[in-house]
DNA sequence: GTCTATATCAAGATAGAC
DNA sequence: GTCTATCTTGATATAGAC
């Protein structure tokens, strides 16, 4: 903790954002340890030190992934105000705001996990359960929920494999119909 | 075409089907032309004579893929009767079958690809901007075609990375929340 | 905690026999 | 068209110095 202060990001830290921009930029199946050494600016034995096996280290950016998904979910739940379908609506505006940044970066450390080995990704899968199950606790409109919680991520997906056909406007009118299904809901 | 007759398999097809049920079962990034060459019954020589590179290969697979979701919608039109939002109801229809049998193998194919080499992928993004292109010429409600759209791509995703916390029956339910999307639109 | 050097190994690809 | 044998490379991981 104590050299996380004045900015000052440790090696962890560094070892994690240079993986996650080099996954972004090379792709996830030529992620190599000698890489994200060199980009972290450090040796492979030094990075070797911090995680002792590239499994380790996709782990970790699984891990900081996940963490950092619910910690934004949280900080919006300060922000929005109580009202229909708000699990889902926290939800989705959490994942549409890993579009932006670094964010989409690390969302593909997921598939480098994915393709190296499947079981990385048991935290992912867990957060996806208990997304399941408050939707279904708290919805007042499972369907319409469930619609839109599944657009944003496949939405997500087609920008994680580079695949997306849509313009930024097209984005910004997709979340407008997001959000309004979510308030209205299917029509009958 | 023709040791296509009486059920027999061309070594190519044999090999794609044995490169599709590997990356279901062992992980896109473990997929080896040794493994392949096992499962498809023949030789690393003898694959290799099929495809010439392990890029080739890979490219055969997403080809399959791309063209058999577009073989499948097509069958559809012959049976799906005219009315709102065609287009999307043909599309995600065909996706939707993808759940079954090898077709999910098979789509695991992207995600070795775009592990290995992202440029592979340029046959799925032809079809997706193609997709966008019909349903903006045609939708009667683009809104509510892209939300179905992308809701069936979500789900697709989740299960291609075995995500997928849905049972049988949410995925019923799922698929008809996506019908009454596209028949009704969003509530105003 | 980080470095260099090296062991080890797996995988893609080639060559040539059959 | 398929096989075996071999070459070559590149990547993970270890060992031990600093």
């Amino acid at each position: 903790m104590f050299n996380c202060i004045r900015g000052r990001k440790s090696s962890r830290e560094k070892i994690l954002d240079a993986a996650a921009e080099l996954v972004g930029s090379i792709g996830a199946g030529r992620l190599t340890l000698e890489a994200v050494a060199e980009r972290a600016g450090l040796s492979k034995g030094g990075l070797l030190y911090n995680f002792p096996s590239k499994d380790a280290l996709l782990q970790g950016m699984i891990q900081r992934l996940v963490d950092e998904v619910s910690a934004e979910k949280e900080t919006l739940r300060g922000h929005t105000p109580p009202g229909r379908n708000l699990e889902a609506r926290l939800c989705t505006a959490a994942l549409l705001k890993m579009h932006a940044g670094k964010m989409k970066d690390i969302a593909n450390g997921m598939l480098a996990a994915s393709s190296e080995n499947p079981a990385l990704l048991e935290p992912v899968r867990q957060v996806i359960r208990k997304t399941l199950t408050e939707m279904r606790e708290t919805s007042d409109d499972l369907d319409a929920c469930l619609l839109a919680w599944l657009a944003v991520e496949g939405l997500n997906s087609f920008e994680m494999h580079d695949l997306s056909p849509f313009s930024e406007e097209d984005r910004d009118r997709i979340a407008a119909s997001v959000t309004k299904l979510l308030e209205n809901g299917i029509a009958e």
